[in-house]
DNA sequence: GTACTAAATAGGAATCGCTACAAAATGGGA
DNA sequence: TCCCATTTTGTAGCGATTCCTATTTAGTAC
């Protein structure tokens, strides 16, 4: 939990219980989950954990760019801890989201163009492995 | 106006003036419109015109693969008419979307994977040309 | 340890994009 | 023209996120 503590220190930012929590959720937790599944999972060990506190939470960890927004998902954000550039895949199927791990070609001429980038999304939809074999097996019967 | 009721007829959609109207006008702006954007403009010509069929509408169109939806807002979903592979930049100040026209290499490696991919997005956000040049000035008084 | 102050949290209400639903309108075929 | 399936409309509802404010907490000075 102490890493924790300094990497908040490190940026200026307050400790506090809630924001170790969560911090540590999203550093555990590699299936990029919403607001309301941390929300619900951290509720569950304190129940007084807020909604409010997580929204404002992760509003402020991405200020500081320590953790990255996807809006891979037509309905709703999802956050993950880990900083290094990759992209997404997400299955329309059964809804996971996988880490794809390539470097962007583009990302190196985007630095030099007239654009001032900031952030890079890379986000591939379709049909996980899994539930690609799952339709083959239903379509064999 | 005729075209887009080929391009209907083509995909087997039954030909509505309402469904006529949309196309047209996600063919003539190439804003990458909200739905209720899209709506509103509409609904100037048409005062009966309703959301739930700009959304109806948007939906069919995307299963037929006529038009495009954006996930680069946090906010809300973003939709275009053009469907040849492109990538897109989103500046967080003035919110303006600008196409990127470049070739994804990685689209035909993720083809060849175990994934089936059915969707490609590329998205850049930061800061647009026309933003920067106006903090540069506003830096320099 | 106590008192004070600014910041953070909690909890509920409000907002906003989108969807669901049922009634009315449309339109193509008999 | 009539009929029936489809589409459109308008309203109600839902879920994710934000707003608001009272309460609690962390940090500082005494």
């Amino acid at each position: 939990m102490e890493k924790y503590a300094k990497l908040l220190k490190k940026h200026g930012i307050k400790v506090t219980p809630q924001r170790l929590e969560i911090l540590k959720y999203l550093n555990e937790n590699h299936n990029h989950p919403t607001a309301f599944q941390i929300f619900s999972n951290l509720k569950e060990r304190n129940p007084s954990f807020s909604k409010t506190t997580v929204y404002n939470t992760l509003e402020m960890l991405k200020a500081h760019k320590l953790i990255q927004v996807l809006t891979i998902s037509e309905s709703e954000l999802r956050y993950e801890f880990d900083n290094k550039l990759h992209h997404h895949f997400l299955c329309k199927k059964c809804g996971k989201i996988s880490d794809i791990d390539v470097q962007c070609p583009f990302f190196e001429k985007m630095l030099d163009s007239e654009y001032k980038v900031e952030e890079v999304h890379g986000y591939f939809k379709g049909i996980c492995t899994r539930c690609s074999k799952e339709e083959e097996l239903k379509s064999e019967t």
